[in-house]
DNA sequence: TAGACTAGTTTGTGTGGAAAACAAGTCTGT
DNA sequence: ACAGACTTGTTTTCCACACAAACTAGTCTA
């Protein structure tokens, strides 16, 4: 037996679909924003085209953000918003993130 | 032009060394430990010891931690601590992580 | 109807994180 | 004193995923 056994408490995994920075930009921003656009989420976050456009197929296939898309004035105009699951997600990362930086409880 | 040309800030971009999940475990751990050697790390992180010996070789490449190896009872014995800037690039990053998650600046 | 623009998606590529394999040294028993 | 197990890390191999370039689909202008 080591001096180690299972003495610390592997810490809280950070929910990596959202940890991811770009992603958590994203999130940020919907979280802010009721509902957001693409080109509006391509200016806030930075991102290219083809990433973004990845990364939210990610998010709406992980059921954290729900996608429309309608035809407005001949154009495509694909929305998003934070789903409730999305939210909740959010928040516990949130909570996770800051117990993992201040400590695990410890008390800094 | 397109309608977004430089409205929105690109957000600051979160230390990627700091960030990434497994090292933003060893680096919180360490912020509160003053130091810690690598059994400590492997227990308090859950990493593989691979893995652990990778990260902590590219947090010392990049100046966040300083390592002491000595020989204790004819053992090894790695002992780590964050750096002065280390400290300073966790304190910015935890800066940053808490004004993208909060918006931005515009106020929740 | 050709060419440019908008709005997004799909496809390659390279980085880098995770675990397996390896290395170097120590201790224990016989 | 030598074989085998254990400790303490390091190196190597593999694979997932983020990024950007190329592509697709539709609209507008001349």
């Amino acid at each position: 037996m080591s001096t180690f056994d299972s003495v610390a408490s592997p810490p809280a995994p950070l929910d990596p679909l959202i940890h991811e920075a770009s992603r958590l930009v994203i999130i940020s921003v919907l979280n802010e924003c009721e509902a957001a656009d693409f080109n509006f989420l391509l200016g806030t976050t930075g991102l290219t085209r083809g990433n973004l456009s990845t990364h939210m197929a990610k998010l709406v296939g992980a059921g954290y953000v729900e996608e429309t898309k309608q035809f407005v004035n001949r154009k495509q105009l694909t929305q998003y918003r934070l789903s409730p699951t999305g939210r909740n997600a959010y928040t516990q990362y949130r909570a996770d993130w800051v117990r993992l930086t201040s400590g695990s409880g410890r008390g800094e």
